[in-house]
DNA sequence: TAGATTGTTAATCGATTAACAATC
DNA sequence: TAGATTGTTAATCGATTAACAATC
């Protein structure tokens, strides 16, 4: 539903999404001193094959790596950011404030992502006017106006499954290119856009599989 | 970070996960008063080739598709939700009463997802003993304890990223076989027990991802 | 030099797509 | 019967893994 993606140095769509993990490994061992770092190392942290980080580590780092040394961690870190557009930060907008909406305004992590949330819309009018993590809650019917004066190309989709469609209509109409959808629904863009489903229904269908697996061993 | 699974009838992972999907049209479907509905369909809501559609639906109908009419929207709804498990429901525990944690427990929608959030933990004494959505809050050090007597299988995880490994150790010394970790980090964990991450690093690094090249088009 | 570690090229594995036969 | 649609078997494509050469 949503194909995959030709990355640069033919960095799989799993590769990219293995990065963030590697990332925040890399500069917890910075942080302790660590200078130099083996594929190896990474491989163990995660349970993967060494094989699959160095490939990983290869295909991300510019300068490569040396025999019996490994990779400068400085530069990975370096790389990795770069690569995943961590590095400068995208402004962005929020639709549904809601529990969900209200949690994610409210997380400060999303700034070591390079995530930026400008602002958040509603259509209650007890939400409009109110703040947010001192972040303003506009009508619902401003969406493409502000997005387009404030020049956001990332939304992010909180309201309920009903409304999902419209918001992202709205979104796509103010020049968004990439949606961030909470909605359990199926959102059909243009070509030019990315959807990224935070699918808690796919996700819980694995687990519910799992489960029903394991205990059935039992 | 977490391998592929054989699922019964040669399902891969990707497939389970678009059914929940197929579900929610199918019912709308059925709601609309259509009892048959030809694999082309679902392809041409989901943007999927048709042969997808044709096979994904094949591999879960039990009884198969009829040529000329298709497959029976009924039939194919009590298979999917019997498939990934959503037809009986499994209790499940929250640790981290924050601002996520508080909107899942509020969230109506995990119902018909099979999921039921029984009660959460917290380790803040400000927490512990409040009440969230009707749910109540425990003190973090029973995890494990009251994991095993209600006994749950399923643990959720919205702390913040440096406690979500000892929580983690704790859902599993409880019994808990599946996870559903939304904090940014890699749980390390037995064989028998599977996490699925809510990892969304990983999305919005595929959006800035996006968002940087369509920028550089224009 | 020997050994650790990277880098590269080929092999395998799994998922998607294509071609075509079967059926109502 | 003709045509729509499913089901099956083979081909392609992409990601992971394996084997081995290169390098410090």
């Amino acid at each position: 539903m949503n194909a995959g993606d030709k990355n640069g140095r033919g960095l799989s769509v799993q590769a990219v999404q293995r990065m963030p993990y590697y990332l925040d490994f890399l500069k917890k061992q910075l942080e302790k001193g660590a200078k130099l770092i083996p594929a190896s190392a990474l491989a163990a942290e995660f349970n993967l094959s060494e094989i699959q980080a160095r490939k990983d580590l290869a295909s991300v780092c510019k300068n490569g790596g040396r025999p019996r040394t490994g990779f400068v961690i400085e530069d990975l870190i370096n790389d990795i950011e770069t690569l995943l557009g961590f590095r400068d930060t995208s402004n962005a907008v929020l639709v549904g404030a809601g529990h969900l909406g209200q949690a994610l305004m409210s997380y400060g992590g999303f700034a070591s992502y390079g995530l930026n949330i400008l602002a958040a819309f509603d259509s209650s009018e007890k939400k409009v006017g109110s703040q947010v993590n001192g972040k303003q809650v506009f009508a619902a019917d401003k969406i493409s106006e502000l997005c387009r004066r404030m020049n956001v190309h990332i939304g992010i989709i909180t309201v309920p499954a009903g409304g999902a469609q419209i918001v992202c209509d709205q979104l796509v109409a103010g020049g968004v290119v990439g949606i961030w959808n909470f909605a359990p629904v199926y959102l059909s863009v243009p070509e030019h856009v990315m959807v990224q489903n935070e699918n808690m229904a796919a996700s819980l269908a694995m687990l519910s599989k799992h489960v029903q697996k394991q205990m059935g061993r039992v």
